[in-house]
DNA sequence: CCATGTCGTTAACCTAGGTTTACTTCTCGG
DNA sequence: CCGAGAAGTAAACCTAGGTTAACGACATGG
């Protein structure tokens, strides 16, 4: 299976061979981090970036009172923190949800990927990806009814997970409790766990075990309204595999 | 009063003489735009960059249901889209809220700012507060309660405004009316009014036409939990006026 | 194989915020 | 200076989602 961030930012241009095999390069000395544990902490000074090979993982805020917000999953192929070139503390942590394997990179070589031009410009991508992403969970929130922004949420991760590969038709795996979707799009786990009953007494989902089905996508998507817009994909839409 | 974008940027850190004529320069031919047009909307494929000199505008989605949720406030020094380069299609729109003085930077212009590093790097900068803020967004319209969340959007405005020089102690103007605040944090206009009220009533705010008084910043910074790190304005932290 | 903890599920009840409707106060063009 | 639409305010009532409190189903480890 490809590097999930060669997988990621092909969606956006191919790269030339020399920058894939650059990328594996990189990714060489993955280490292995265990489920809900903190990756980098508000007000730390990253001095590395960090990317996700494998698991999911989220950026997330706490409140005085205890509360929390997730406001991003960090699925294989994102990464942590490019900004540490600019900023010195960061506004808020990131945490694994499952276990995830994790790559370190040091501050020279991120450098060397953004020598490469193709690399520098899909890594721009990526990066106005995340905000519409940041946009459209906004949205969700805001304006959206619990039920159609949990089946919105549900639809963006599938188109995610099978740009690098990580679901096949409407089905994969997410790895994450109903307490942390309910931190996600800001209900109750009580409220999330009503919903999912009823998207799966209507026939929307199955979801047994960490492993989600959309039984039918196109529906789901309607009554969301999802629109892949948003996630800037290239013209081959992360619809089918397409095999090198 | 120097440019709003100047002023920006360097509360990130200061710009050499030479490029601080350049941003003025390319100010040069602006246009009056009227409250609530629409500047560029979704699905476009913006052809140069906006950026606003006066007024306030805002980013926005559309339901098909009619209902609109805001996901930013763009005010005096703010650009609206720097994606030119690298996305066909807009997936949001953008329109004014008050009346605006607004420039069209063409691309090669565009080219001729990030080709100076000082700028490059504070362009980088203020879009990876951009982030920071949309996320703060978030929090608040997930994990905050309704007063919290209008307080703590109001005590961002008031830093943003100081650091371009529209603020001064707690007193800005918000040329923006309860139902467009409403749709930006995600509550009823009816609601927004009843907390502006309440607000009001316990003297934490003046409001009377567009003229907002916040009349203990302290106060309402922590009634909301309102922490400034996000906007990672630099040391003097848009505090006092530095007078050059 | 039991004990303990986490996760999911259910049900009864409660409240923050939504809805509706209507009245008032601005604003601004004519 | 008037009139019409937009913005703000108010009160009565309603509902989506929150809260609390159990309990059952898996896990995991001792």
């Amino acid at each position: 299976m490809a590097n999930p961030l060669t997988r990621k930012l092909e969606a956006f241009a191919p790269l030339p061979e020399a920058d894939r095999r650059l990328i594996d390069d990189i990714c060489r000395n993955p280490r292995d981090v265990g489920p809900r544990e903190d990756l980098i902490r508000e007000g730390d000074d990253p001095r590395d970036v960090q990317l996700i090979l494998e698991g999911f993982a989220c950026r997330y805020k706490l409140l005085s009172d205890g509360r929390r917000q997730i406001t991003a999953y960090l699925i294989p192929g994102d990464f942590c923190d490019l900004h540490v070139f600019i900023l010195k503390a960061m506004d808020h942590s990131i945490a694994t949800l499952s276990p995830c394997r994790v790559v370190a990179i040091p501050r020279h070589r991120v450098l060397e990927l953004t020598e490469r031009p193709a690399i520098a410009r899909a890594l721009w991508w990526a990066s106005l990806v995340d905000e519409a992403v940041l946009r459209a969970w906004l949205v969700g929130i805001g304006a959206r009814g619990a039920d159609e922004r949990i089946a919105h949420l549900l639809c963006e991760l599938l188109m995610r997970l099978r740009t690098v590969g990580l679901a096949t038709d409407g089905a994969f795996e997410l790895p994450i409790t109903q307490a942390e979707l309910a931190d996600t799009v800001g209900l109750t786990h009580i409220h999330v766990n009503r919903i999912l009953q009823r998207l799966r007494a209507d026939g929307s989902i199955t979801l047994k075990g960490k492993q989600l089905v959309i039984l039918n996508v196109d529906k789901l998507m309607a009554f969301s309204g999802f629109d892949v817009n948003y996630l800037h994909l290239g013209e081959r839409n992360g619809k089918k595999e397409p095999c090198r």
